[in-house]
DNA sequence: GATTCCCTTTCACCCACTGAAAACCGGGCT
DNA sequence: AGCCCGGTTTTCAGTGGGTGAAAGGGAATC
């Protein structure tokens, strides 16, 4: 283990938290981060110390409050959040279907907010989630805004599938990016579940940056993307609206 | 600076950002965690390398989008956050006012999700921040239930006033726990604002300890409490049920 | 009582970490 | 252009916090 900065391994030791493994023993920690076991022993009682993790009854460890609440200071975590959650209310009380925020983070996207209809079709997102670029509509906005290098990179790697109607071809995948850029929101029908069809629209910052992406997910059969479009649109502006009037 | 561990210089780092500094220069950041230039340039290089920290155009350092995904899995984060959302997001349709979240953690509490109302009654609170645990409904619920010596702590110091209402009174507030655990909820009648009032309830966890609070915040004038509680108290027993049907 | 698994502490070695100092960089001013 | 200045980055030799093997609990399970 010697040749490994210290701050590695206490990032490490965050890193062995998973939506799977969110309650982790000593013995656990310290195999999945790589350390040794008085390391992670030290490491992670100081940690506790802070509060970065916490230790149950069961004497697992699992994330702390603190480290949540030092986390939820991130610009693209709460900053967003907090200007899109009032927009994002309004569209779930008119439509009670699933809305989405998302943020691009390399060639994924990560979830920022959802609020969940209870009786909207189901989507095994998550808060905090990730998820690939080219299939959600959320996905789309992003990876039709993002630099240049990034769609090169995104399209030059054979694409998943997820489900049978994901686009999983590149030129395909390019002309649907360029109709995204075009009309401003992107319709993903059934490219991750056949019974989902999400409309996405950008949200953008003070310097008109694309920065991140609203979504309604609502049923496939009987869902007309060119009549929610508007909706989500208007959400988004709403958005774009309030980020630029904060500090930003 | 010997004699400190690396590892608390580490959580230093990220201790120095606060609501109002979420955007630091490496200066600053060494300042506030006291620690020498050289010595945050090297610690946050390793942190913006790993996502915890990421560093603008600007050249500031802001907490990093990695870090806020692992924080999410905090349990008494997002677990709690996601059992509870679709009754908030319930309460809040039919009231259309503020509907709040929080854990207690030490002698104050920390918000763990807000519905803001775009028309209620603006309340200064944010998701992740903390308040004093004798003065808001919710934290009469978490004080109320909490264990004896924390009470007793809490007691034993002077009780800070937000507003002429809120009660400092510490022989007062002890009458008024007890009403909070006989009825089952808690009001409090502009103790934090005068034209603000809200009404909570106590959240349980599977072994029936109280871990959350939810709470409904109203204007002062012509509010009812007594008419609110059944409404919050439902949607906590609805949270408590999720809650306990879920992994825990 | 024996076994097993996990947690905690000790100890001597050593390498990652340290701060002073110096070099670097870009922008504002004369 | 030349100078200055605040902030950032790199260098360097010394050293103290970090290290793992090994031994010592402790609490379930057989």
């Amino acid at each position: 283990m010697t040749g490994r900065s210290v701050t590695s391994k206490v990032l490490a030791l965050l890193e062995a938290f998973t939506p799977e493994a969110h309650a982790l023993t000593l013995t656990e920690l310290a195999r999945r981060a790589d350390v040794s076991l008085p390391t992670a022993h030290r490491r992670a009682m100081e940690l506790v110390a802070w509060g970065a993790l916490e230790r149950g009854p069961d004497s697992r460890f699992r994330i702390g409050l603190r480290l949540w609440e030092v986390a939820s200071l991130a610009p693209r975590g709460l900053g967003l959040r907090e200007a899109a959650m009032p927009f994002m209310e309004d569209l779930y009380e008119v439509t009670h279907e699933n809305v989405q925020l998302a943020v691009r983070a390399g060639l994924e996207l990560v979830f920022v907010e959802r609020i969940a209809g209870r009786d909207a079709v189901p989507v095994k997102t998550r808060v905090g989630g990730r998820f690939a670029l080219h299939a959600t509509g959320v996905g789309l906005v992003l990876l039709a805004h993002a630099p240049a290098e990034v769609q090169e990179e995104m399209l030059s790697a054979p694409l998943r599938g997820y489900s049978a109607k994901t686009t999983t071809d590149p030129v395909r995948l390019r002309e649907v990016l360029a109709d995204v850029r075009r009309n401003g929101y992107a319709v993903s029908d059934g490219q991750v579940t056949t019974d989902a069809l999400s409309v996405a629209a950008p949200i953008r910052d003070a310097d008109d940056e694309v920065v991140a992406a609203v979504s309604l997910v609502v049923r496939a059969d009987g869902a007309d993307p060119a009549a929610l479009a508007p909706l989500v649109q208007t959400a988004a502006r709403g958005i774009t609206r309030t980020l630029a009037s904060s500090v930003g």
